[in-house]
DNA sequence: TACTAGTAGTTAGTAACACCAAGTAGTTAG
DNA sequence: CTAACTACTTGGTGTTACTAACTACTAGTA
């Protein structure tokens, strides 16, 4: 993936990750195929595992440790009600960034074409 | 602001000072000016140099030092080549991200719904 | 004169995060 | 018994925005 990926990813794909998990608990593994079948092809193993770890120290999702059919045991994530309000926090970041980026785009491309 | 906002705008900042300079040089201190105007009103000014001296070393800019009427000398960057191809890039990697949270936003509406 | 505020840029150190590489461990198919 | 898939862990690296302090020049004010 372009390095520039990598750095835009930092602070997003945390929200990614939540966003994922609002309605429907999941675990590790898991997430990272959803991830990969979202178009985040290269989004790397170890990363996702260790942002689970992160959210879960920071008390936004609640584990569980459950038997799998194929494999060693899986540890099911859950949103939590913190873990909401930064879901909620982070559409706010979001929202906020991505509105005035698209107004320089805009910008942008009107200063292209004079 | 949020430690959200600064995560984010690891990988973004970049590409909106790029964007700034399209079609208009500028210096250190009048950018930062505009970031504040366009509401991120919250970077730190350290920050900002930081990262001119960054997209200098990486050769996305020229510079010209300039005398001001009011302060020590000016450095004034103005986009080349190379840091229009990086902008273009920019552009083509946040519309992806970009594109793929608004879809993980719409889902999460409509779960919140059910 | 000395002091403040505004302008303009620099430097050193910190924290957070995604990355890579390598490893452990369980199951199933050849 | 070996490979491939599932599932998670660990240790170390590079990039980036942050803070805080500093230099330096000008203009206005007490």
């Amino acid at each position: 993936m372009g390095k520039q990926m990598t750095e835009m990813l930092k602070g997003t794909l945390e929200g990614i990750v939540l966003a994922l998990l609002t309605g429907k608990a999941a675990y590790g593994y898991e997430i990272t195929t959803l991830l990969r079948d979202q178009g985040f092809t290269d989004i790397a193993e170890g990363t996702v595992y260790a942002l689970l770890v992160r959210i879960e120290q920071k008390g936004l999702v609640d584990v569980e440790k459950r038997p799998s059919e194929k494999g060693p045991p899986r540890k099911v994530y859950s949103l939590n009600g913190q873990g909401r309000q930064e879901l909620e926090e982070f559409w706010r970041t979001w929202s906020f960034l991505a509105e005035r980026i698209a107004q320089l785009h805009i910008t942008d491309h009107i200063k292209g074409e004079k």
